[in-house]
DNA sequence: CCAAATGCGCTAAAAAATTAACCTTCAAGC
DNA sequence: GCTTGAAGGTTAATTTTTTAGCGCATTTGG
């Protein structure tokens, strides 16, 4: 297993910048005060607003105006950053195995899939048996 | 989705503790010397011990000794830290969809499973559907 | 038995992150 | 047209994090 732990170029964000960067990939897009109501423990709005100008020059945001306040959201594709982080959960937790990573999931009781999602899922993994089969 | 970003009382590390205890979860178990050989940008082996041993302090880790080095491992059960990492990315990057997570997943192309993998993967999400219609 | 090498903890200095006070708009309401 | 409230920026103080130097102990091998 050659992992490499933190990823270089990766974010290598703060604290605060990782948890406020966090909250604009989930809600997709927010404003200071967005952010500041889903942080159980804000600071600031001020503060918050350092974050939001210090996350975009780094080029991690973007922002566009809503009149006066701006609106923040994620300029990398969030799917992007997504698999990035999916894949550092999987090599460091469950040695890079997904499907050790899907087993604990579903055993989780908190991660109660439906029926039609369950099948959802299969036929998504079908697909990429078939695709792979295919091509090789 | 109502989720709460950062969960109050989860680890909350900071850059550099997270980075050394996440090398000891992907390792299973580490020394001061074998956390520094996986960092690409490691400090000094005292810094790192030092480290180790607030990451024990606050309850990350423990030791035990092999002759006159520190073994660290982690204290919680890795794999109920990697659920609840995994469930964050899901929340965070992919609305706490593991249907499209896995999705995104497949996609990638660093991401190659074989057959066998995936034949595996469709078991046990098949196992889940079953046991779901037993118990309801 | 002594020197050298290696490991650990303590501790304080240096660097980075975090926070918010303060100042400048701008828009809406009186 | 003032006044007030909310937005954003700048900046500097505070707090936390990060890093290692140093001393002590133990093992190794001359």
């Amino acid at each position: 297993m050659a992992f490499t732990m933190p990823s270089p170029q990766e974010p290598q964000l703060s604290r605060r910048e990782r948890q406020i960067l966090d909250v604009v990939y989930a809600l997709g897009q927010a404003s200071a005060a967005q952010v500041v109501a889903h942080l159980p423990d804000a600071p600031s709005k001020t503060a918050v607003r350092t974050f939001l100008r210090i996350l975009e020059e780094k080029g991690h945001l973007v922002h566009k105006e809503d009149g006066r306040t701006y609106i923040y959201r994620a300029s990398r594709l969030r799917q992007r950053a997504g698999t990035g982080a999916f894949r550092r959960v999987l090599d460091v937790f469950f040695g890079g195995s997904l499907e050790q990573a899907v087993a604990a999931h579903l055993g989780e009781s908190a991660a109660q899939l439906d029926e039609a999602q369950l099948k959802r899922l299969i036929d998504l993994i079908q697909q990429a048996r078939k695709a792979r089969k295919e091509n090789g």
